[in-house]
DNA sequence: TATTTATTAGATTGATTAGTCAATTTATTA
DNA sequence: TAATAAATTGACTAATCAATCTAATAAATA
């Protein structure tokens, strides 16, 4: 019965994010996904185990939606774009998984996994990436750091749009995508 | 005695910085600090207190560095261009400093503090935006915008600068902020 | 000097924690 | 159907926690 293992993952989520990883029992998350603490362990050995889980399942959900629809014969700018807005329309329709990825990232109790695993990534970023620099339509800056500037200017316009939500519009969308692009652009 | 008081709060930064809030014990704290449970909670009322302090230290710390030596007399990219140095030197030379800042901003389990008195700003960078609009230097962007989108720059500049501290030298330094300002400028 | 006040100590407390375990139920297979 | 395996339960435990309390000491004041 899988299922209880998925409410366990739910239940996890929005408690981390409310209550933060020491803040929320193993017994109050079991209560919540309508389960004994014993099977809480059943399906995760450890409450690390099922951090690391939950966070690998939130990362993985992300890049599937991010990954949608990628079309490798549009343009640099336009695919850089859908990459972009995909990413931000992602982060503000689900507040909870986004706010986890950014507590667990800058988490420090989280040593187990690996810091490399926690970078995000995908085959269209690189691809974008790699064309870009070719065909010198984007700054000869490093894949590392246009990825960290990618993400740190997702991250600074999610948790804007969060404080103003009534700006969250297509005509500020783009106008914060052509200050990132601007800065990114050769 | 205040030079205990000093001794707890650098004990501290250090151990959270570590271990977390929650994975770091009073008495951990105490012991490192060398002092007993007792004396920690004579200068700390709880440690949620103690938390907020530190925070409020270590922000004001930053703080004065960033604001020490502006020249309004500068044009407006070298004004933007000192500020944004100095708070990527700042974090840089001062990583626990800079990790607990993040910890503690994406924590959620520190509610009592306002969430208004988190945000990081000074009157040089309020002057500094300020007259950039009026000359239509920088792009027409909100004051809280801008402000997220230079503090999200800054975290991505310092976390890349901690993964390849080789590349921290002034001509990847001036590139960077080059970056940085073809975004935000017109 | 005598008295009060601030500081320090650490053993103690009651609550909470992650994780265990033996017992029971449900699902699978022979 | 019978036997085995997997899933589920929740009371339980040993450890750990923030915070308290009493007592002792040092500093300040009169």
């Amino acid at each position: 019965m899988k299922e209880k293992e998925q409410k366990i993952l739910d239940a996890s989520l929005n408690l981390f994010v409310d209550k933060g990883f020491h803040g929320t029992s193993t017994a109050k998350i079991a209560e919540n996904a309508g389960v004994a603490t014993g099977t809480l362990f059943h399906y995760f050995k450890t409450k690390e185990e099922l951090i690391n889980c939950l966070y690998l399942s939130t990362k993985e959900s992300m890049l599937n939606e991010i990954n949608d629809n990628y079309d490798n014969k549009k343009d640099i700018k336009e695919n850089l774009k859908n990459l972009w807005l995909k990413s931000v329309k992602f982060c503000t329709k689900n507040p909870q998984k986004f706010q986890f990825i950014l507590i667990f990232q800058y988490s420090p109790y989280i040593t187990s996994l690996t810091k490399k695993q926690i970078e995000t990534q995908t085959e269209c970023m690189i691809e974008t990436y790699i064309k870009g620099i070719e065909k010198h339509e984007i700054k000869e800056i490093s894949f590392e750091f246009a990825m960290d500037y990618f993400w740190g200017n997702i991250t600074s316009t999610v948790n804007y749009f969060r404080k103003h939500p009534e700006e969250l519009n297509e005509k500020t969308l783009d106008q914060v995508f052509e200050l990132f692009w601007d800065g990114i652009s050769t």
